[in-house]
DNA sequence: TCTGCGATTTGACCGGCATCAAGGACGCTC
DNA sequence: GAGCGTCCTTGATGCCGGTCAAATCGCAGA
């Protein structure tokens, strides 16, 4: 990962915590901004019915803390165990005041400034369980992903519960879809938290437009057939959203 | 509607747009903002595969234009025939520097301040189809009711089909739902772009619990009776979000 | 190593909603 | 008011994915 946004000089506390413990809960006072040194972080409503939304995950370098990455809208818990470091309300106000410029860039990140949200909204909304899957193991292999051998190694740090509850389906499906995928031969599963690419253009082509290309382009819109009323349900295309 | 955030003094331009006319297209050039005069507008996303995402409506008084509501994120189009004013980039620089709370106001509604986002993406993650359309229901008689005689007299400026688009199903089950609510004699139609909510208490129960309870309160969080494993589908209770 | 518990996988079932297909209502223009 | 296109409603059908259930896996602690 690259240069964190945050050094050690600017923050004033760490936390640690085990999985599913909050860093902070919805409500709690506002105005730091968090860093993730380790781990994963859920940022998540829950409903009084006992249903959980996981709006986004953040990973080591993150920024969050802001907006509806804050605990005025969220709650921030541990997806696994993980460290986290705070810059406080005063140590910003420091910070704007000796680096404006870098202060107004840690900012936009704490506000969720680095992910494109409206992505995920399309995504849940439409594509059906495989395209979604899809969609989220690339995206995690973009972010998190090692090149190893022509292949990418991933790390899944949060459980089938989580991914199910971000993308808006059951644990059961999820589990079902990550095996197809493996019987498919498009990702390997070592263990319950890392798998391997083996086929990032199927993959990629996947989560795009929900079919199962065997080219190692993304396929042109041009060449994406669908009917004049609407597209076939697994012909949906992300392209345009994650152009954007 | 409360007067207005930005004054004709502020506004460098006035623009009308027939329905499903652009405002402006993902990719524009972005740095000004809008105010909707009249009509309703629609924030969304179109994918190549030619579904369309609505991420969020506009009405008259709401500002937008910046962040994941601005051209680089999203297409801004009139839902139906309406009137859209605008502060251009050098106006919201003059009012920066002459007014700068109410241009910092101003700058946070563009970004889609007023809206709690978040409880949108909970609600198509999860609730069933007469929920979801009773929460757009519901949400659009608190935005736009006009109350007569104990009864909220509503407009509905937008197409099934956009309605559909916004919750992430079809307009034909929007339609079917609609019926449905009518029968129940929940709303009454008068006409399609018009509707009354004759039963608000129960509206309100629907949309948030997905229950029809025939209380006037909204139920309390430990009165909702659901498994340790996980709530019935029908009892989801978005109280949570909506609260915060 | 054994034991126990939570997480995951897998199977069976079925209900809600997308899909396909008419038919009807509404709002234009002429 | 006739004609026409668009939008809306309603019906029939099928499938995806939610739900319930049980077996297996994996890890931590004794």
């Amino acid at each position: 990962m690259a240069k964190p946004l945050l050094q050690t000089s600017d923050l004033d506390l760490f936390m640690s915590r085990p999985r599913n413990r909050p860093f902070f809960s919805e409500g709690d006072p506002s105005g730091a901004i968090y860093q993730v040194e380790s781990g994963c972080i859920r940022l998540q409503k829950m409903t009084e019915g006992g249903r959980r939304c996981v709006l986004s995950f953040c990973y080591p370098g993150d920024v969050f803390g802001l907006g509806t990455h804050g605990p005025e809208q969220v709650d921030a818990e541990a997806a696994c165990a993980s460290r986290v470091s705070r810059l406080g309300h005063l140590g910003l106000q420091r910070m704007l005041q000796s680096e404006p410029t870098r202060a107004m860039k840690v900012i936009d990140a704490a506000y969720g400034g680095q992910e494109p949200g409206s992505e995920h909204v399309v995504m849940i909304s439409f594509a059906p369980a495989e395209q979604k899957l899809a969609w989220f193991l690339a995206s995690l292999g973009q972010r998190l992903g090692q090149s190893v051998g022509g292949e990418l190694l991933v790390d899944l740090p949060m459980m089938r519960a989580d991914i199910a509850d971000h993308l808006g389906m059951t644990f059961e499906t999820v589990s079902r879809e990550m095996t197809k995928l493996r019987d498919l031969k498009i990702i390997d599963l070592l263990g319950l938290r890392k798998f391997k690419i083996q086929r990032a253009a199927v993959l990629q082509s996947l989560a795009l437009t929900g079919s199962l290309a065997t080219s190692r382009h993304v396929p042109s819109p041009s060449s994406l057939a669908f009917s004049p009323r609407m597209p076939a349900r697994r012909t949906f295309d992300l392209a345009a959203a994650s152009a954007g």
